[in-house]
DNA sequence: GCATAAACTTGACAGTGTAAAGTCTAACTT
DNA sequence: AAGTTAGACTTTACACTGTCAAGTTTATGC
């Protein structure tokens, strides 16, 4: 009917509807509401029918965590984009991991886990994502010196602020992001730009 | 029997006894083995006992939570201890942060996870193990500045190091402590220490 | 047109959290 | 000392979960 592709049998694409589904249930009611059978549901189809396209619950979920790297890396672009400072942009796609976190807890909780990095080791989505951090941090890489050094850094920095700040553990509420303590950690991000000097 | 406190009616101490089944089962079967029944029958009480010392099972998380913040303290503290120089007090801190979520991954979740900063807001033994973080952070506050600038910075880091080198995203196992990318974060550890100067 | 395979349904089972009611034990009251 | 009361625990029950084993329908291939 659409001008999707329609090829599978009945349902049309069954696969791609129960992982849009899984996202809104995600969204709505956190990681407790992801639920194989209330994916069924919403996609209207019976309980056991997701059996026949991902391995389980954890299937689900590598599925959903897939999709949840795109939108993820469409954050992180989009940050970026028309950013032309090195130091800009590494603080932009900071930024932008954070509000991916604070606007899709659940996702990000599901793309960091479900142990996808052990269960897809060749995780095309999550590479793409990982390469727009590399490439903000490569101008700060110093001479001579294994690249991976800066963007552990900077991906620890951020990626632990992210999870602390959504779990209330600096004692402030998600939703004042601008003057939040997201600012306190540009400081250290300054000095990651320094580490060549 | 023991020597330890037996006052209640039936069991004893029923409480510890979950929370003590609680981590054990977590620790052996990870986050998904943690189940009120199986600490109910670990502790050799009917099913529905847990009831009547815990809010379900997000109270019983938030106990086992509590009793792993003081197990937590214990690494920050034994890391630290007979070290003076501020410095190498810090990396030793923070190593011991590591140690700890590589032992006990599955605390480390709970921790963290159970969303206890928001369900107990006067969580001594958190606080506890918070400040043994600020104290060896003390000596590097810049002067006049607000002491949870480096605070928070130190704790990103080694928060979202520690997490994402447990779920493998830095595409190396766990066991390798010593000479694994850890080191790697030493050197953004150190330009903490002159953020000052 | 028919065999075959895939998509999906139906039914069942073990395991889960949780609530309501009942039983027992210890302590407290008079 | 006997009876009352409150708490600890059990039993029973229910809704919900993931998962398996069969069926049933539908589309595809020959």
């Amino acid at each position: 009917m659409t001008a999707e592709t329609k090829t599978t049998h009945h349902h049309g694409n069954l696969k791609e509807a129960l992982v849009r589904a899984g996202i809104d249930l995600l969204e709505e009611d956190g990681l407790d509401g992801l639920t194989l059978r209330k994916c069924a549901a919403r996609a209207g189809v019976s309980h056991a029918a997701p059996a026949h396209h991902f391995d389980g619950l954890s299937g689900l979920k590598v599925a959903i965590a897939t999709e949840g790297f795109r939108i993820f890396s469409n954050y992180l672009e989009s940050a970026a984009k028309g950013i032309d400072a090195p130091i800009d942009r590494l603080r932009a796609v900071c930024r932008g991991y954070l509000t991916f976190g604070l606007t899709h807890p659940g996702l990000l909780s599901v793309i960091f886990g479900s142990g996808l990095a052990a269960q897809k080791p060749d995780n095309r989505e999550g590479d793409y994502a990982y390469n727009i951090l590399r490439s903000v941090c490569a101008p700060f890489i110093p001479e001579g010196q294994n690249p991976q050094i800066i963007e552990i850094q900077v991906w620890s920095l951020i990626h632990g602020f992210t999870l602390l700040y959504l779990s209330g553990e600096f004692g402030c509420p998600p939703p004042p992001i601008e003057d939040g303590p997201f600012d306190q950690i540009i400081a250290l991000l300054d000095r990651v730009g320094t580490l060549g000097a």
